[in-house]
DNA sequence: CGCGACCTTGAGTAGGCTCAATGCCGGTGG
DNA sequence: CCACCGGCATTGAGCCTACTCAAGGTCGCG
């Protein structure tokens, strides 16, 4: 764990957690829940711009993000780096530390978060006692591998406009599900043109050319590290194929 | 399921299984062994060349890979492709398709292969009485997703030399791992150049450019859908990093 | 006011792409 | 037995997407 983090303990009881109310989120027995708030320790503050998980070291932890936004991501021995994905609320983080010793990624924060605490040895009780919520940490698991493969064929297949396009779409859809705006096509995350190059192999400069012959013709707007869809069909015509739609999820 | 595919019934016994004997799979208990027999419902054979799982298909069964290699892929509306990975002997596939209803890659057989079958809905039995397994299932989940950040990190940050060298090591190095080659430099698997272009992001001739510098500079031998690693010290200094050691796993 | 973080733009380059043709081999049918 | 065909590898030529290097511009903040 890194410099900007601030522990407070036990706050929220998962039985109010906030985020429960959402309807992209399945309902959860009482039972589930009230194993749940014992699964958690804690919570964590940490702001913008720390790291949650670094590669090369371990942690004894797993998190569920309450609040604010990160993206996991692998640097080159050179310094080159490639954002893998980009973490919501809700989305379960450090799974992959269960299997090799140290993380293979990084992890940071975009912006101030709060993040849901599990000690990494109380995962074995939930396995061993919760066959519902077992399942779920696979099914997580599962879904964090498809949304991969579709950032993989978008890296590898699509141009730099279409990769461009879906990423945007991709970013606004996943806000709006955990009602994090209101319009579906405003979406304020504090990324930076660097990030979606990172995200998307391509370079900074490339980048801004893509991303400004977007914003000149009036597809998108963009200000100070947010962004706005305007004309979602034809983002999507450049897109070239729909996002796919969103499940109901558990949240753990 | 594809055209040329034969059922086969139950055939191999799993307690006799003679992938489980390799060192690279975690031994398994009596009743793990048992109830893994149990949850096997047969064996399948497909040719070469067909499709295990089509995208937007649904498929009600699972299958660990006994013998032969197959990969995984996702094809845009104009027909480019996208390699994801490759499966190896031990693989578990199909679990993705618990999330969605509908497959949301294909599966093509490169091999001929066998393949365990395992009915989709044993899964939630196996959940519910074998926490082990059930979190073995969890772990070869975060497994893959694992390679895919490292093939994703490849795709979009390294250059078209760096990318060949790393593949090539990589699948030298699982292809070792499960015995099917006995020097782990000599790869024989049938695979062809524009496999390689479609798992890397290039074009079919700029992969075979890029191969022919490695097999004029003798660093690996190219031979009939086949090759060889002549110099592994000069290939990962293409690949500028080592791929990631191997660790002993789970075999379902 | 100066500085740092980020966005923008120009200019020149190159890595990788497309189109096109050729060679090689193994299989198949006449 | 041979001609033909299909799948794969190879090579040349020309182009273009995306990269690098380099400056500036804007804005917020100490």
């Amino acid at each position: 764990m890194a410099d900007k983090t601030e522990l407070r303990g036990r706050q929220v009881p998962c039985q109010l957690c906030p985020l429960r109310k959402l309807k992209i989120f399945r309902p959860f027995t009482p039972e589930e829940l009230a194993f749940v708030s014992t699964f958690k320790t804690g919570e964590v503050t940490v702001k913008a711009g720390s790291s949650l998980f670094l590669e090369g070291t371990t942690s004894a932890h797993l998190y569920t993000v309450l609040s604010g936004i990160s993206f996991r991501y692998k640097l080159l021995p050179d310094g080159r780096r490639q954002i893998l994905n980009y973490c919501m609320p809700g989305d379960f983080l450090g799974l992959q530390g269960s299997v090799m010793q140290e993380m293979q990624h990084s992890v940071e924060a975009l912006s101030d978060m709060v993040l849901c605490v599990f000690q990494r040895e109380g995962l074995w009780r939930l396995f061993e006692t919760h066959a519902g919520l077992s399942f779920d940490v696979t099914w997580l698991a599962a879904r964090s591998e498809q949304m991969l493969d579709q950032q993989l064929l978008s890296v590898g297949r699509r141009s730099a406009s279409e990769r461009c396009a879906y990423l945007l779409l991709h970013l606004a859809d996943r806000v709006a599900e955990v009602g994090l705006t209101r319009s579906r096509n405003t979406i304020r995350i504090p990324i930076t043109q660097q990030h979606i190059a990172d995200t998307l192999g391509l370079s900074l400069v490339h980048t801004n050319r893509t991303l400004g012959r977007l914003i000149r013709d009036r597809v998108i707007r963009w200000r100070e590290q947010e962004f706005e869809i305007l004309d979602r069909g034809q983002l999507a015509d450049f897109a070239g194929e729909e996002a796919t739609a969103n499940v109901v999820r558990p949240l753990l």
